[in-house]
Parts: structure tokens; C-alpha cells; sequence
DNA sequence: GCCGTTTTCGGCCCGACTGTTTTCAGTCG
């Protein structure tokens, strides 16, 4: 029975709750939080950590943390956590996500009515049972079923692809309020997180009052949240959660900043600040004296731009995608924050689909798309016959298919190039779709995996490695085969596929589909870190699809991509020589 | 529990909103 990643995060954050539950000291509190936050984004599997001796050199892991890890790697338990478990009933670690209650109010209902499961708050909330607690009345008891309804609504974190539009629609319509000056999506969007817990706005205005009326009474709000002077908070009937802040121009800069995040960037921007002697919140830099108690009369400093904020705790911009405290101070206190990729970069798309497999247009038609939206070279690439439902070419067709594209190809001449290719599966049993003698005469092969994704680690390790190592495969498709927000990446163990693929010279994709967009940006970040080049495309299968290549840059970004390390942003005879240099 | 050109011990970011209170605790981000 050997823990996960994920699995190990959870624990962390659960003890981290029942902590806070039993009056800890927070500190102690947020030391299981942060190092549960850590671990669950970490590019790489603990038990290869572990091996290493190198636990503590993870942050905000030290020598406890580290080895209640090993305990967990070794035992695939937790004693502390166990018999933290016999003390603190876990069924108030539920009842904490109840928006509105946190550990006091958990406790209370626990220490004082026995109630230790969501349904036994529940039905005591309905009894009025509540009302009478110290602290507690007729409106918290309503807030508690409310919220209670809320969390049957929640359908866990929203993906990118669909919050980003959500969001710009409703921005749009507080826009229209007048007064509104400036207005912006922040928080996790901004930053491009893969998924998204809640919408935060930030709007500039010196009349806040008809924009928070405005934003409070749209039509699909379901709950108000918060409704106050500068912040309101509604949640909306599909259950996504939207923030809407307004400050006053003068204060962008120091509001964009906050409401960006990451809340561990902020602390480390705070920390600077006081080391300069300043306090930083979202309206201004206050000076504050040595036992840093902000002195009342001294002037403070209005920061309009982002770039005034950074520059006054000594930093250059840094680009949202990066704030996640993951070194970004360092490296800008260094002078070496990369030079991240952007769309002006994206020369080129190299995984598509036409009518021949699962997509919805010809060759031709994807072409011209295309070559509209001033790409320079692009890949027709359908699926394999194995992949029967979606129409897969057979050896037969896919030759045919090269006559016609040769053909467009030509046709476009001038303007664009279409190549020819295939993302070809890694079947079940690790062999691959086509011979070899069929991918050498392709443009560009792609090898991705769609079945079986569920087989143990050594066995999907074992068919991804086979398709790294295969001399006529150039890329491997949305590597880690993860479905947004819901569908659990294949167990692959990713430093063997790292390594293989650092030694064979193959590239890895950053699918930018937003229901994939993988890999997610901290393995990008590893890769890169490797030599290990990417590739981002839109595995488009219509023409709009190819709207989403930014949500592919977004994640690279995110990930301290460079174009350098991107082979389609790379001119045309530079990509040839690269899959010519592949063997080709 | 983590962490360190302030420190190996003593710090650890900051404010808005709500509901219950008569000045503030709890929650959230």
C-alpha cells in the first residue's frame, strides 16, 4: 500500500484542520497547510525524494515533516494522524468546508450539541437548535443550511477554459456601470492556475455603490455571500464563487497586486516591504516604525502600476504567472527572471485532427484556418486505427491521406506549410499503432496514450518509455493523459519518463486544450529545467479549437517557459533540422 | 512546525464583511 503524492497532501492538510480545531497554535497550523499545498503541486513522485535522502530540501518541509513523509512512504500510515483521528471526530474536517463555519464554530457545535457529521449539523440547523449557542443566532443558523445547500451545488474547482469566459462576462457587465474605469480579471485566472477555486474582479472606480448593486443583483446569482462597501461576494447558480473588489484608481497598482496572489507571494512581498520599512496591503505602502506599528502621520505611498509596487521593494515586474512563490523572489532579486513566451511567439501548431479521424474539417480547411491566424507551418495529425472510436486511419488510409496533404500543401504554397503526420497511440499492451517502416515516411510523429490509463505504474510506465525510445516518434501528446478538472493524470513515473526522454531528444507537449492543458506547468517547468524541449499545440479537431493556444502559452508560462525551449515557435527550417536530426 | 546577512530561538501578512455584540470574534481570501 504505497501513498501518493496527493494522498500524503490530503493528510497534511487534514491534521492541519484538526489542529485548528483543537486551538493549536496556528503557526504549527499552517505549517501542515503550506507543506500539504507543497506537496500537491510537486513535479516530482516523493518515494524518488525520499530515496534521495533530499525530504527536507522541498520548502516548508524540515526535519518533522520529513519524517512523518518517510513514515507514510514506508508504513502507508500516519501514527500522529491516526491518533489525531480518535480525538478530533474527522467528520468535523467536512463540516470546516461549510462556507461560513471554521474551527470555533465546529468545535462549539461538537463540545456542545455532540454534533460531529454535516447531516447532524444540518438537521440541528433546521431544528433551531443552533440559535442558542453563544455567539450563534437566528441568521448564522440560516447561513449554516445555506451554506450547507452550497457545498451539494459545489462540483470542486472549475477549469480555466471555463472560468476565464465566466469571468469575462461578468466583468463585462459591471463594466457597463458608470464610474467604472478600468477593470480586470485577477486571483487564480490571472496567474493561470489549470483550475480555479473562485472568480476574483478588481474594478476601478471612485463610486463603488452602483457597480457592488449592480454586480450583487445579476440574474444568475444564486447567494450574496458579502455585500459591502468595496467587496462583495455572491456565488452564482452554477455554483462558481465570484469576488468582485473596487478601489479608487490611484491604488491599481497595490490592489491588482493583492488580488493577483498567490497568498504566499503576498506574504513574501509583505515581508520585503517591512524589511524596507513598510506595511503593503491592497491600498497602500504605510511606514511603520521599529516595533512595526504603521505611524499614522507619515505619508504613505500610492502605487498606480504593479511595476511602482515591485520597484518599491527593490524588484522588477513580475510577470502574475510566476507568483506563486515557487523562487520567483529569488530570481528577481537576481536579475534572472526568464524571458516567458508569449503568443507573438506561437509560430506554428503541430497536433490537429480532420474529417478522416474525429474532427470536424478537411485538411484544407484546418489549412486555411490556419494560415488566417498566421501560422506558419502546421501538422495534419489524426489518430491511429486503434483508436476506433474516433474513425483511427488504418496503414491504407494514412498513405492515402499523405497524397492529399502533399497536395494542400502545395496549393498553400507561399503561405503555409502543411506537413503530414499522426498522433499515433502507445496501445494497451505497449506496442505502437504503426511499423516503423510507416512512420519514416512521415513529417512528424506523435505518440499519445488514450486506453488503459488505469494500469499500474511499472506497466504505463513501461508503454510510455517504449514510445520515447522509438527513434520515428517526435512528441508525445498530452503526456500525462489527465482530464480536467476530474480525470487523475496515469500513474507514470515521471522521472523515468523525463530521463528517457532527455535521452532520446524527444520533445513533450503541452496539450492547450483547457480541458487537458498537460503538462501542467510545474512538470513543464522540470522539463525545461532538463533540456527537454516542448511543444504547444491545440490538438484542434474544429477551427475554433484554435482559439485555445492560450491557454497552452498561459500554462507555459506558468511553468518559466521560454520560446526557446518551444520547437513550434521555432522558424520553419530550424524544426526541419530537427526532426531531420531525429532521424529523419 | 519552519526558518535564518536582523535571528538556531523567536519570530511568523493584512484587511473586509458579518452577526453578534455593545467593542469584537470568527471567517474568508
Amino acid at each position: 500500500m504505497s501513498l501518493t503524492n496527493r494522498e500524503i497532501a490530503d493528510i497534511f492538510e487534514n491534521v492541519a484542520t484538526m489542529l485548528e480545531i483543537k486551538g493549536e497554535i496556528i503557526h504549527r497550523v499552517l505549517s501542515y497547510r503550506r507543506a500539504g499545498e507543497t506537496l500537491r503541486e510537486l513535479p516530482r513522485d516523493l518515494h524518488a525524494i525520499a530515496a534521495e535522502g533530499k525530504l527536507t530540501e522541498i520548502p516548508s518541509i524540515g526535519d518533522t515533516l520529513a519524517a512523518k513523509i518517510n513514515e507514510m512512504l514506508d508504513t502507508g500510515k500516519l501514527e500522529f494522524y491516526e491518533k489525531l483521528t480518535k480525538e478530533i471526530p474527522s467528520g468535523l474536517v467536512d463540516i470546516v468546508h461549510i462556507n461560513g463555519v471554521g474551527p470555533k464554530k465546529a468545535k462549539l457545535f461538537w463540545k456542545e450539541l455532540n454534533i460531529t457529521t454535516v447531516p447532524e449539523l444540518e438537521a440541528a440547523a433546521r431544528g433551531g437548535k443552533l440559535r442558542d449557542l453563544a455567539g450563534m443566532g437566528a441568521k448564522s443558523e440560516l447561513k449554516i443550511i445555506e451554506g450547507i445547500e452550497s457545498l451539494a451545488r459545489q462540483t470542486g474547482r472549475t477549469p480555466l477554459g471555463n472560468a476565464l469566459p465566466a469571468a469575462q462576462a461578468i466583468l463585462d457587465v459591471v463594466m457597463k456601470v458608470p464610474g467604472a474605469i478600468e477593470g480586470v480579471i485577477a486571483g487564480s485566472i490571472r496567474r493561470a492556475r489549470p483550475t480555479i477555486g473562485d472568480v476574483d474582479l478588481l474594478v476601478a472606480s471612485d463610486d463603488a455603490t452602483p457597480i457592488m448593486d449592480t454586480f450583487v443583483a445579476m440574474e444568475q446569482v444564486a447567494l450574496i455571500h458579502g455585500h459591502g462597501p468595496t467587496k462583495s461576494s455572491v456565488e452564482l447558480l452554477n455554483g462558481l464563487q465570484v469576488d468582485l473588489r473596487v478601489l479608487e484608481k490611484a491604488r491599481w497598482g497595490t490592489a491588482l497586486n493583492y488580488f493577483t496572489g498567490s497568498q504566499a507571494h503576498n506574504i513574501r512581498m509583505r515581508e520585503l516591504a517591512l524589511k524596507k520599512g513598510y506595511s503593503l496591503n491592497e491600498h497602500a505602502f504605510s511606514p511603520v516604525d521599529k516595533e512595526g506599528n504603521i505611524i499614522e502621520d507619515a505619508p504613505k505611498i500610492l502605487c498606480a502600476t504593479e511595476k511602482e509596487v515591485y520597484a518599491t521593494v527593490g524588484l522588477p515586474w513580475i510577470p502574475p504567472e510566476l507568483r506563486e512563490d515557487s523562487g520567483e523572489i529569488e530570481a528577481a532579486q537576481a536579475g534572472k527572471l526568464p524571458k516567458l513566451i508569449s503568443m507573438d511567439d506561437m509560430h506554428a501548431d503541430l497536433h490537429m485532427h480532420t474529417t478522416a479521424s474525429d474532427g470536424t474539417r478537411s485538411i484544407r480547411e484546418m489549412a486555411e484556418e490556419a494560415r488566417q491566424r498566421g501560422r506558419k507551418f502546421i501538422v495534419i495529425t489524426d489518430h491511429s486505427h486503434s483508436l476506433g472510436i474516433a474513425n483511427g486511419l488504418t496503414i491504407e488510409r494514412l498513405l492515402a491521406q499523405q497524397e492529399e496533404v502533399r497536395k494542400v500543401d502545395t496549393e498553400f504554397s507561399g503561405s503555409i506549410r502543411v506537413f503530414h503526420g499522426t498522433e499515433m497511440d502507445i496501445n494497451a499492451d505497449g506496442t505502437l499503432d504503426f511499423p516503423d517502416e510507416i512512420l519514416a515516411k512521415l513529417d512528424f510523429v506523435i505518440a499519445s496514450l488514450h486506453v488503459s490509463l488505469r494500469q499500474p505504474r511499472e506497466q504505463i510506465t513501461a508503454r510510455m518509455l517504449s514510445a520515447i525510445r522509438n527513434p520515428h516518434v517526435d512528441l508525445i501528446g498530452h503526456p500525462r493523459a489527465q482530464i480536467l478538472p476530474d480525470r487523475e493524470p496515469a500513474d507514470l513515473d515521471m522521472d523515468e519518463v523525463f530521463n528517457a526522454a532527455r535521452e532520446s531528444g524527444i520533445a513533450l507537449e503541452i496539450n492547450a486544450n483547457p480541458r487537458r492543458l498537460d503538462l501542467e506547468a510545474q512538470f513543464a517547468r522540470r522539463a525545461v529545467e532538463m533540456g527537454i524541449p516542448l511543444s504547444i499545440n491545440t490538438d484542434a479537431h474544429a477551427p475554433d479549437h484554435m482559439d485555445l493556444m492560450m491557454y497552452g502559452v498561459m500554462t507555459a508560462r506558468r511553468g518559466w517557459v521560454t520560446a526557446e525551449s518551444v520547437i513550434n515557435t521555432w522558424p520553419l527550417e530550424r524544426f526541419l533540422q530537427w526532426t531531420q536530426s531525429r532521424g529523419r
